[in-house]
DNA sequence: CCTGCGATATTCT
DNA sequence: GAATATCGCAGGC
């Protein structure tokens, strides 16, 4: 599969966040290699949106967010989990996609392990931002990776999802700024 | 199916 | 002190 590079990052963070739906999300942590597709993102904008964790500027916790589309931005949240965030737009915009879902592909049973949920399903192993920082290995050492060319994690082209198929809702878990609708989430399977 | 709550650490006011 | 881009479990329907 081919790895997606700069000039697919480097546009407003809503059209990544749309588009970045069926593609494949790749790490070699640890040895192993686990993937999933990407079933469920949010849009962060910088100055202007009040939920993002740049609407003050740079900071040390958001400084990859600064960095140019193609980055990794991980941050720790709730005292307990990782989350992985795709940086888009130019630099020093301040704009990231949250990846909040993935569907596994690849390395089902080292997920299994990490998240320390046995059985034989892959329901609940990766849907969620938490869980699917956990699923594939993402730690605050991929903080300010750089998706064209790391060997750790990388995003490579899938099938584009089409609009037929996705919602479009609030995102989850913020307060402020709920007017902008900048969750993208696959549809349910069948019907 | 749903709702509520505790865990736990960093950042913000 | 309060809030936080979360999760898993308990309990009620």
């Amino acid at each position: 599969m081919n790895r997606l590079h700069h000039h697919f990052y480097r546009r407003d963070a809503r059209t990544v966040a749309r588009e970045l739906l069926g593609q494949v999300l790749v790490t070699i942590v640890g040895g192993s290699r686990t993937s999933g597709i990407i079933v469920e993102t949010e849009a962060y904008l910088g100055e202007g949106d009040q939920a993002s964790h740049s609407r003050n500027g740079p900071t040390d916790r958001n400084r990859a967010m600064f960095m140019a589309g193609g980055h990794v931005y991980v941050y720790f949240i709730y005292g307990m989990y990782y989350c992985f965030n795709v940086v888009t737009g130019p630099e020093g915009s301040g704009e990231a996609v949250l990846v909040r879902g993935i569907e596994p592909l690849e390395g089902i049973e080292v997920m299994r392990q990490r998240r320390e949920r046995p059985g034989n399903s892959t329901a609940g192993l990766a849907d969620g931002p938490g869980k699917l920082a956990i699923a594939l290995g993402i730690g605050p050492e991929l903080n300010g990776a750089d998706l064209a060319t790391d060997h750790r994690i990388s995003i490579e082209g899938g099938t584009a999802v089409p609009d037929e198929r996705l919602l479009v809702t609030p995102r989850i878990g913020i307060t402020k700024s709920v007017e902008h609708h900048w969750r993208w989430i696959c549809a349910p399977p069948g019907r």
